[in-house]
DNA sequence: ATGGCTTCCGCTGGAAGA
C-alpha cells in the first residue's frame, strides 16, 4: 500500500501537477492540504477525475484558507472532519480529516503555522498540536499520521539553523510538542529511511530556493510502529517540485508492505495495460 | 533583506504563507 501526503498550496491551481502524478505514483491513499477550496467546489473541480482513478474522497474545506483531503482506494471509513475539542482561531479551520484506509487509521493535517513565537496564532499551533496528541492517543496504534507539520524536527531538517533563529517551525516549544505526539510510539519514516540525508520537503518560491535546495522538511508521515514495521520504502518526491506550476512543497511517500491478513483493495491495471501493439512487439505464439 | 513568489478574495490591494 503506497500512502502519500501533499501539500499542494491550491488544488484549484495544481490540477495540472496533480493528476498526473497521481497515474504517475498511483498511491493508493494520498492526504492533501491546502486545497483551499470548499468540499462542493473541490467535489466539482475534481470528483471526476478522482472517481474515475476509483478515489473515495474525505474533504473538509473552507472557502479561502487551509483544507483538507483524503483520497483512497483502498477503503474510506469512520471518516472525521475536524480535530474534535481542539481550538479555533477564532472560529474552527478546516485542518484536519482522519479516516480508516487498507486497515490503516491514517490522518490528514495541516499544522498551524505559527506565524510567529509567542503570537497569539504560535499558542494556538501549540494547543492544536495538544490536541492532536491526545486524538492519536485515542486511536489504533495502527495509524498514519501525515500532513504539513508545519515543525521541522530537528536542525537537520532546515537547511541553516542559523537563519531560522527566533522564527517558528524550529523553536524547543513546536519540537517538544511534537516530541509529544511521537512519544505515543510514532515513527518518522522519511528520517529513519534518511538518517544522514539531506531530505527537504519545502522550499519558498523565492530567490531560487529550490534550485539551491535551501529548503526544510516540515511534511512528514509518522507511522504507528505495526506500520513502521511494513515500512519498505519512505521519500520525498522532489521531481513534483520542479517544472512548470509546482508547489512549493513536494510530496512524501510511504509504501507498506500489505499486513497478512489485509486487503489492498481492487486490482487496477496501469493505464498502458491494453491491446497489444500489432507489429512493433512479436509476442510468443502458442503452437 | 525589509517577503525576493504565489495564492486567495475581490477588485487591481492586502493578507497569508514558513
Amino acid at each position: 500500500m503506497r500512502v502519500a501526503t501533499w501539500n499542494v498550496n491550491s488544488a484549484k491551481q495544481r490540477v495540472p501537477r496533480l493528476l498526473p502524478w497521481l497515474d504517475q505514483r498511483r498511491p493508493e491513499v494520498v492526504c492533501l492540504q491546502e486545497t483551499k477550496l470548499t468540499d462542493d467546489a473541490f467535489r466539482a473541480l475534481l470528483g471526476g477525475e478522482l472517481a474515475a482513478r476509483d478515489y473515495e474522497v474525505a474533504l473538509y474545506g473552507e472557502v479561502q484558507w487551509n483544507g483538507v483531503a483524503i483520497l483512497s482506494r483502498v477503503g474510506l471509513d469512520n471518516v472525521v472532519r475536524g480535530l474534535p475539542g481542539a481550538p479555533g482561531f477564532p472560529h474552527q479551520e478546516a485542518r484536519a480529516v482522519a479516516a480508516t484506509c487498507g486497515g490503516v487509521r491514517v490522518h490528514s493535517l495541516y499544522v498551524p503555522n505559527g506565524r510567529t513565537p509567542d503570537s497569539d496564532h504560535y499558542h494556538y499551533k501549540l494547543e492544536w498540536l495538544s490536541v492532536l496528541r491526545d486524538t492519536v492517543a485515542a486511536g489504533p496504534a495502527d495509524v498514519l499520521v501525515c500532513g504539513d507539520m508545519n515543525i521541522a524536527p530537528a536542525d537537520a531538517d532546515v537547511f541553516d539553523p542559523d537563519a531560522y533563529v527566533g522564527q517558528t517551525h524550529v523553536t524547543a516549544a513546536e519540537r517538544a510538542a511534537l516530541a509529544r505526539l511521537t512519544d505515543l510510539g510514532l515513527h518518522d519514516v522519511v528520517r529513519d529511511r534518511w538518517p544522514d540525508e539531506r531530505v527537504f520537503s519545502y522550499w519558498d518560491y523565492r530567490a531560487g530556493m529550490f534550485h539551491q535546495d535551501l529548503g526544510m522538511r516540515i511534511d512528514l508521515i509518522l507511522a504507528g510502529t505495526p506500520v513502521a514495521d511494513r515500512v519498505r520504502a519512505a521519500w520525498v518526491d522532489r521531481a513534483a517540485r520542479k517544472g512548470t506550476g509546482p508547489s512549493d512543497h513536494a510530496p512524501v511517500i510511504v509504501d507498506i508492505d500489505t499486513a497478512p491478513d489485509g486487503d489492498i483493495g481492487p486490482v487496477v491495471p496501469p493505464p498502458s495495460a491494453g491491446t497489444p501493439r500489432r507489429g512493433r512487439h512479436k509476442l510468443p505464439q502458442a503452437r
